[in-house]
DNA sequence: TGTACATCAGTGAACGCGCGTTCACTGATGTAC
DNA sequence: TGTACATCAGTGAACGCGCGTTCACTGATGTAC
């Protein structure tokens, strides 16, 4: 059952799609090529005329996910990205949310081309968010880039640490609010000249 | 061979403490029970004789991960943390540093059974680094546990980001240095009265 | 303090299952004339 | 525009390997007398 060219490559990007979002909710060897395969619609036979490897999906399945999460990011200014980041919402559902938070740490333990891709959605992330804070406080990029560098760190430690909590924790849901609020508040303060390197 | 009472629960401890550290190294998924076993010293078929399965050695491992990592948080006020936590020495040897860090993201997607052990390690880092917090700053204790927190979730996004980066990845290394700036920063101004709940 | 027996930590082979990958096959699509 | 043939996306069975777990066995330790 051949398909249409066209066809063929909206299935891949389906599958990619579909994988970012597995990959997410249940980790990178949580869920199998078989599985990835039947979520997406199709036998898992198929996977090799589109894919060289698991691994290779992997890659690609992050780069679709950073690509998702920055195009989002770029439509908001700090304050709002802080809000829905840093939420139950997000915590609750990670096959919808940043691949970073989901899957960073089990990418530090894969290939170097993987983590080049999270690298380069990263850079790509930082661009986004620096661009709607750069408004504010034009003139020290620099500065921008520290404050929001920064920023994604706290977000993502407070989703990792929330997440490690059993269901219905007070304390996870403790984190979020803390973070948020702290985060909030830092950001509220114009850039203090507090800097020194 | 039969092995004395008391050196049979020594042979038990240092699997876990062994398990601690590869877990933290390779992932809950990036290391089987027979690798777990002959880095202890033994061949997998006596693991049995332990433990109930590979999931309890999870939970008790982290217990113990998280315990040392306490005992260790407790002999340093809030800066030495700092310089300590947020460092590459901490990011390049995950097997002997922080197990949220490490295996946070991983516990989400394991059982409640792991996740309570990860909170409860994870209240028990907060008294320790509030203890030492709080001679600075006592009086308001709400104040101190949520600077704790979002200090705490701080550190470990940082090392997460970093270490998602490939080797000798320049933004690895500015992570660190940024997020640690951000964070010293942050504990050298005194509790602001810019709490609102 | 000895002796006989039960216990059980540790060994190494084996089991069974799941997973990544391969392969022969199908039949619609694309292409050459 | 038709026709004949090659291509190749997708199927489903099969392979082989690794992993968690089980089991029969060993022999030193613990225990009862």
């Amino acid at each position: 059952m051949r398909v249409t060219k066209a066809q063929a490559e909206a299935n891949r990007a389906h599958i990619v799609e579909t994988a970012s979002s597995m990959f997410r909710e249940h980790g990178y060897d949580g869920i199998g090529v078989a599985d990835l395969m039947a979520a997406a619609g199709f036998t898992h036979g198929g996977f090799y005329k589109h894919f060289g490897s698991k691994a290779d999906l992997m890659t690609e399945a992050a780069a679709c996910g950073m690509t998702r999460m920055v195009a989002q990011a770029a439509s908001m200014d700090p304050v709002q990205f802080v809000e829905i980041y840093v939420s139950r919402r997000h915590r609750d559902a990670p096959g919808k949310g940043c691949t970073m938070a989901a899957l960073g740490a089990d990418a530090s333990r894969q290939s170097d081309d993987l983590k080049q891709t999270f690298e380069k959605g990263t850079e790509s992330m930082l661009a986004a968010l620096a661009a709607a804070s750069a408004e504010a406080n034009d003139g020290d990029a620099q500065h921008v880039r520290a404050r929001t560098i920064s920023l994604f760190a706290h977000a993502i430690g407070a989703l990792v640490l929330s997440r490690a909590c059993p269901d219905d924790s007070a304390l996870a849901d403790e984190v979020l609010d803390v973070c948020r609020t702290q985060m909030l508040a830092q950001l509220a303060t114009s850039p203090p000249a507090t800097e020194s390197d």
